[in-house]
DNA sequence: GTGTGGATACTTGTATACTAGTCTTTTCGT
DNA sequence: ACGAAAAGACTAGTATACAAGTATCCACAC
């Protein structure tokens, strides 16, 4: 996106300071507001989630050195914080990888976004008010937008606005970490696995459950949403078999 | 507990090398096997969930570093790592501190707990076989010479393996650990707020839910199960108004 | 008495050197 | 040619020194 042009191999780059594939043209914000630590943090927690560094890339802590042009510290911090979020993973005197994207763990992983964000919507369905659906038609005003523009990043981004919001009008403020951690790795298979035909139908679906609230039929919006959910387990099985062996899953 | 009597203040022991109350009297088990992060992390995570180190209390790393003779490093990467479990909050160039027990913070990790714990009774249920109810009622027999043995401590124990357990009988093992982070908080709960005279009941109320997963009956295991979780707010919900502030929640 | 400034003693953040383990590659003996 | 051992180039783990921010306390001016 930046430094489009690699710089060609000299065959010394090595001995100065190679930096392997994936994590070139990665920078550091200049925010010095944050830790160094906590910039290195979110660059390779971008990079992850993005696929722009592949499931099983290795992740030197010196690579990483060389390419931020910081101290092995931060960038240790910053590793270790991705390993407690299961993004990577660090076998002693081996080296850190970013971590697989098994099919099985992508499965459970949605099984407890799922099974918390229905049961938030029947909180959240009897005490439904007339805000909340302005505040939810907004929302899904916005996303029909960068439908038209078709800025499928975008989109992407207001999808995750649209069920953190709605799993915030349940009064449950401390529920929804525990759904960020169980959808981080299904963000990443999205990217990876990016299904750009279906937006339309994310739009459709997502107006079904407000739709529901607003008339309040909480079964309705609790059908509409697990309906909606459960599309995720329909694309993960219509995952070929032999695609699966290829994949770095 | 165990090293009651603090030691006299002598205006010297700040100069030497000052270890704050709650860390005294911890040791690193020296099982070199795993690294001095890995026990320095289990120590002080031990230490915090069985309220040996209050909610809110100072954990220094310097005074870390003095009580278990080992330099900063390792300690830095324990306490990053409790961090992110949220058991110790760390403000920079401040301090960083024991996290304290809010009891909304509570009522919500069990709302996790239980609708998670709900789910995969379910698809347990679907699958049931006559092999995991052999495991089930092992599981109980132990409990209940636990209970006539009066020890307390090990019946709490008991009690996370007939949970864990049970969940893992759905064959969605990658749902345990999001269950275990939220119920993390509560064991804390537990330790300071023990009710001894309780344990009869959560016995017979895990019986109920083997019996009526026995017999067949899912929504009845269903309803033992959500009855033995919902004990929870009640507790919760039964602490004096006037008790809750002088809690550190 | 009161408020302000600064010295001081903390805290965590960062940089660097060294240790120890693993894997590859090379070299030497058979 | 082939196999085993050793040398080297990695890796993450640990120890230590220093930087930089924060809270406290005390002296001092008003």
């Amino acid at each position: 996106m930046s430094d489009k042009s690699h710089p060609p191999d000299h065959g010394l780059d090595r001995a100065v300071g190679f930096v392997p594939p994936g994590l070139d043209s990665l920078v550091l914000d200049s925010n010095s507001q944050f830790s160094v630590t906590d910039r290195v943090h979110r660059a390779l927690r971008c990079a992850i989630i993005d696929v722009q560094l592949a499931p099983g890339a290795p992740i030197s802590e010196n690579s990483v050195c060389r390419q931020f042009s910081v101290s092995r510290s931060p960038v240790r911090s910053a590793i270790q914080r991705l390993a407690e979020e299961g993004l990577v993973e660090v076998s002693p005197q081996r080296g850190s990888f970013v971590a697989p994207l098994h099919l099985e763990q992508l499965h459970d992983s949605h099984f407890v976004r799922r099974t918390l964000e229905l049961a938030l919507l029947r909180e959240t369905a009897a005490i439904w008010t007339p805000a909340m659906g302005e505040t939810m038609r907004a929302l899904l005003a916005k996303q029909e937008r960068l439908l038209l523009e078709r800025d499928a990043d975008a989109f992407l981004e207001e999808d995750h606005v649209f069920h953190r919001t709605l799993a915030g009008l349940s009064q449950r403020e401390g529920v929804w970490p525990a759904i960020e951690t169980a959808k981080t790795s299904m963000t990443r298979f999205h990217r990876y696995w990016a299904q750009m035909d279906r937006l339309a139908d994310v739009l459709a679906e997502h107006s079904m459950v407000i739709d529901a609230l607003e008339r309040g039929d909480s079964a309705a919006a609790e059908a509409a949403l697990a309906a909606h959910l459960d599309m995720v387990f329909v694309i993960l099985d219509g995952i070929p078999k032999e695609q699966r062996r290829l994949m770095p899953f």
